[in-house]
DNA sequence: TCTATAGTGAGAATGGTTCTCAATCAGTAA
DNA sequence: TTACTGATTGAGAACCATTCTCACTATAGA
């Protein structure tokens, strides 16, 4: 199946010479389907082991390097991937302290736009160049309460 | 010397039976020194490499456990520490895309009282329970502009 | 002082991630 | 189609931040 993220990814690799391989797609098929980013773990796991754990973070090397995912450093000595915030619009984080669970929450244009206001003028009395913010959450997720 | 962060330490750890050793110690001095978090590799330069390696991260685990340090999980495949909020207030994070300095940054009542106001509403809307944020800004610090 | 417990340091072990290299695949030209 | 060429893959070794082990030392309390 050939969802409309796999069609702009593909234009996305094909505008860099970068070919859209099977482990590639297995990748972003894994990503897209998932409710907050994932390990490398994560997703050989939810292939079924198939695809080889050293292709796979090759495959995330190359899919961040082209711009189609983003790297999110969480807990200790794991590094997750989301899609990045042109396929999957921009979002935060939910992240509980009890489960360890990260999950994404969207965010309305009025609460966007509060937080780039602060994130301008903080930038801004800093001489800092902001080009993107994150905010993250942490507490207690519904299931953990 | 012994700073006002210090005796707040001493006595935080004293409540917990837990000593404050010569090891501890110097790794709390760095911190309080710093402009951001720091690695382990870095605390460990920042002392002459005198404290073996395998002291300063049990000193880190130590000190995390008793409130006293709170990781921040930026770059990958490394750990970054810095004073718990109770020590250092509250603050945020200029995160330099270009040399990946991490710089603490202030941040006024009112920006706050905003940023909490988008947390709750935010949280309140997914049933989760927020117990802290992380506002983090990347992009390029004053000097790789 | 004696004893029990906490802390230390050197090095081994662990585990996520990256590297190596030979084999295979995909695009291109003849 | 065939041959050529560079990209990609896979198995395993290597890497490196972090954690663990264990014998030794320091400290607090009886
Ligand atoms: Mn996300
Ligand atoms: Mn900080
Ligand atoms: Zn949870
Ligand atoms: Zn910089």
């Amino acid at each position: 199946m050939t969802t409309s993220i796999d069609r702009e990814v593909e234009s996305r690799l094909a505008e860099q010479d970068v070919r859209y391989t099977r482990g590639r797609r297995m990748v972003v098929a894994g990503l897209s389907s998932a409710g907050g980013p994932l390990s490398a773990a994560e997703l050989h796991a939810g292939v079924g082991n198939e695809l080889p754990l050293s292709s796979l973070y090759r495959s995330l090397a190359v899919l961040e390097e082209a711009g189609v995912l983003a790297p999110h450093h969480g807990t200790k000595g794991l590094t997750r991937y989301e899609l990045a915030e042109w396929l999957r619009g921009h979002h935060h984080h939910l992240i509980c302290t009890q489960c360890g669970a990260v999950e994404d929450v969207a965010v309305t244009d009025r609460h966007e736009s509060q937080v780039e206001r602060v994130v301008d003028e903080i930038s801004s009395a800093a001489s800092f160049t902001p080009v993107s913010h994150a905010l993250e959450i942490e507490g207690r997720c519904a299931r953990c309460t």
